[in-house]
DNA sequence: AACCTGTAGGGAAAAGCCCGGG
DNA sequence: ACCCGGGCTTTTCCCTACAGGT
């Protein structure tokens, strides 16, 4: 593979006099590393160097230009995306990588890059395992206090936001905005192969799954796939013969919470979904929808040899295993 | 024909958590 | 170093469709 060549001015992060002298000896010699580490990387996937002297840059000299500008706040280059102006192009660039999602700064493995140098400190600690902060309830670990703070709520139920409306609580405002769109109705993303629209984005990404077919979702067992991993976990169930869902009236055991839910109304004799033609009530509306083909004489089914329609699928099937229907339609 | 049991699939809403900006 | 808010991903639950058995 052939690599463009690099400069040293196409990787470093450029500080001010003030911000360099803000950091201690620590920090200089952790920019150190993080800089070598980059060289080192690029050097070994294949990249030349138009420069070289790479680690007496790292020594990170200053330019006096750039510290009159530090002084006087004069910002000189502007970001044509959102308007938001910057005292130097090196932090115009750092602020462009938010834009691009450009990843400038990339760890050991490869495999994780960033946008921030000041998050490196932070993703290498998902590297070395270092979270400090551990809830004492489930023994899950986070970097951050403020991480284990929002986790915490999970276990205590605490929503301190509150949607003015209904009066739902959540635990998080962005949780809230999200809720108030079902009042609202606010719908913004929208198919562009059917215009159906949702109000959350991966509801819309799952629905696009519905037009292309995509099944990433795939059981190692019978090779069937599924476009929710979800919906796999359920069929899994099958194979398995895994049935969480147990019954305390009968012992009956079942892999499907909905259908558990049914289920419970063959005991409680709940039927909440009436036929408005008849009056008869049953427990769940897939029964309901069938029954109502006695009322409207719908056929849906019909055989592929005589036409002949019928109201329930097994009728058509027995009548297709009779052996005198083989005429053509 | 009608009902019952069970599985699969689409979608709405909520929960969990990561990341960028400050 | 940390907090906050936005947003992405995952999970949960509901509804519908349908297959097969009684």
């Amino acid at each position: 593979m052939t690599k463009n060549a690099v400069t040293y001015d196409d990787v470093h992060i450029d500080f001010t006099w003030e911000e360099w002298n803000l950091l201690d000896q620590s920090k200089k010699t952790l920019y150190k590393d993080v800089m070598l580490e980059t060289y080192r990387n690029l050097t070994t996937i294949g990249y030349n160097w138009e420069d070289h002297n790479i680690e007496e840059h790292c020594q990170h000299s200053r330019k006096h230009e750039r510290h009159e500008r530090s002084q006087t706040g004069e910002k000189t280059s502007e970001y044509t995306q959102c308007t938001t102006t910057f005292a130097y192009n090196s932090h115009l660039q750092k602020h462009e990588r938010t834009h691009t999602r450009e990843k400038l700064y990339e760890c050991n493995e490869f495999v994780k890059a960033f946008g921030h140098h000041s998050h490196i400190q932070m993703h290498r600690k998902t590297h070395t395992g270092e979270k400090p902060y551990e809830c004492n309830q489930c023994g899950k670990a986070f970097v951050y206090h403020s991480h284990l703070q929002m986790h915490k709520r999970t276990h205590t139920g605490e929503k301190p936001y509150e949607c003015n409306q209904c009066g739902k609580a959540f635990a998080s405002h962005s949780h809230l905005q999200m809720h108030k769109r079902t009042h609202t109705g606010e719908k913004p993303y929208e198919c562009n192969q059917c215009g159906k629209a949702f109000a959350q984005k991966g509801n819309l990404q799952m629905h696009k799954r519905t037009h292309t077919g995509e099944k990433p979702y795939e059981c190692i067992q019978c090779g069937k796939a599924f476009a929710s991993k979800g919906h796999l976990q359920t069929h899994k169930k099958t194979h398995t013969g895994e049935k969480p869902y147990e019954c305390n009236q009968c012992g009956k055991a079942f892999a499907s919470h909905n259908y558990f839910q049914m289920h419970k109304r063959t005991h409680s004799g709940e039927k909440p979904y009436e036929c408005n033609q008849s009056g008869k009530a049953f427990p769940s509306p897939s029964y309901l929808q069938i029954h109502k083909r006695t009322h409207t004489g719908e056929k849906p089914y019909e055989c592929s040899h005589c036409g002949k329609a019928f109201s329930w699928m097994c009728s058509l099937r027995k009548h297709e295993k009779k052996s005198y229907c083989r005429e053509p339609l």
